[in-house]
DNA sequence: TATTACTGACTGACTGGTCAGTTATTACGA
DNA sequence: TCGTAATAACTGACCAGTCAGTCAGTAATA
């Protein structure tokens, strides 16, 4: 005779994060104001009431979604790449570039976007976390490669924030498809047209050329 | 004795307009699932029932008010600008910018990121009007400078996509003043930092800096 | 048996959409 | 030129559906 299966489990320690992966799911695809708790909670595999053991309200939960997806770029501490400037801004951007085009950053982008006026303060903190978080990691190669001369003079911080903008809205035009001259392009592709453009847009004339080809 | 004055005027004409403005600034501050029709409707000065005499229902007012918005950038037929390529580009991308951070626009931009999923039909038809306008006014003039010898050697596509992608999240993030880096900056120093990026970004080594100062 | 985790039916506030009724405007006859 | 009938434009109270949030009760676990 089989043992009764329970009809559900208690599982405190994992009900938030499963609930956090429903929710971030369900406001991606419909935005705040759409998303009806019951099915971010079967989405989770709970009932609504167990929503509200672990989170105050919808906008908490919205909140803390959006704060749990960014938790990854927090964690990651770069380890200084070694080699040559363009070999540096190589990596970084690469590592930037699989965060950037990750699903659930895909999705924080696009919600942060459109609730910055319901939730201005996830905003700053996407703009602390991310774009301000990148400049950091690139400005000093930029520097770097400015003083050996690989790169040509200009605003090391302009220099991050436009590689930042770039890198981006091209992650969040590659997700839809659209402009359909990103409709076949695969992620890869993208961020070769993108490091190459930009390499090429800050090398110096004497190095006019930095070999990005085969670095990935 | 004064006249009494009416307690309201028939305008047929001038009503759609005035809705679609007032629905495009409220679904703007809110989204589209959270904006009210009485909200709408207070701010167009006419009554709920009105709107509906013009417009089918909510989702059909978005679709419209995001058309509208959309209508000047279909009406402008860019006279072929003088001069040199640089010159040329110069003044083309000048005159997106203004499109682009114009406060409609802005708030279309945003809008149509946000609500992808549930106007698809929308996102593409900003990717046709917006993106695939503003590359084919770019193209034609990259590869002409390129031919010229102004440009270095590079696909006209990537480099036209690329610039569009630089100048709308540039023009999102001036909106907010996030990053921090761009809260005190206004429009025009953000525009300057644009072109002269990018202006560097595809001259050629011969030709390493094109004068874009004094230019605006 | 006590405690904690969880369920899901229920409630009440909210709002998209309707439509019977009202007001402005126009057309027309005297 | 004035009343008045006909029509078009508009109003706003109302209804029906939806959904965030509650909580009395039930099931799992210690």
């Amino acid at each position: 005779m089989p043992q009764r299966q329970p009809k559900w489990r208690r599982k405190p320690g994992e009900r938030p994060r499963q609930i956090l992966r429903a929710a971030l799911e369900v406001f991606g695809e419909t935005g705040v104001a759409s998303a009806r708790l019951d099915e971010i909670a079967d989405r989770a595999g709970v009932s609504k009431g167990t929503i509200y053991l672990y989170f105050a309200n919808k906008e908490e939960l919205f909140r803390q979604a959006i704060r749990h997806a960014l938790a990854p770029v927090q964690a990651t501490q770069d380890p200084p790449a070694a080699g040559s400037p363009t070999r540096q801004l190589l990596d970084t951007i690469s590592r930037q570039w699989v965060f950037l085009t990750s699903p659930d950053t895909i999705t924080v982008s696009r919600l942060v976007q459109a609730e910055q006026w319901q939730f201005p303060e996830l905003a700053e903190l996407y703009a602390t976390e991310v774009v301000s978080r990148f400049g950091e990691e690139l400005r000093p190669i930029i520097r770097r490669g400015i003083d050996v001369g690989d790169f040509r003079d200009l605003d090391p911080s302009v220099a991050a924030r436009m590689l930042t903008a770039l890198a981006i809205q091209s992650a969040l035009w590659r997700e839809t498809g659209v402009p359909s001259s990103l409709a076949r392009k695969n992620s890869e592709e993208v961020l070769r047209e993108l490091t190459g453009f930009y390499l090429q847009a800050i090398a110096s004339s004497n190095n006019a050329s930095p070999q990005a080809d085969g670095a990935l």
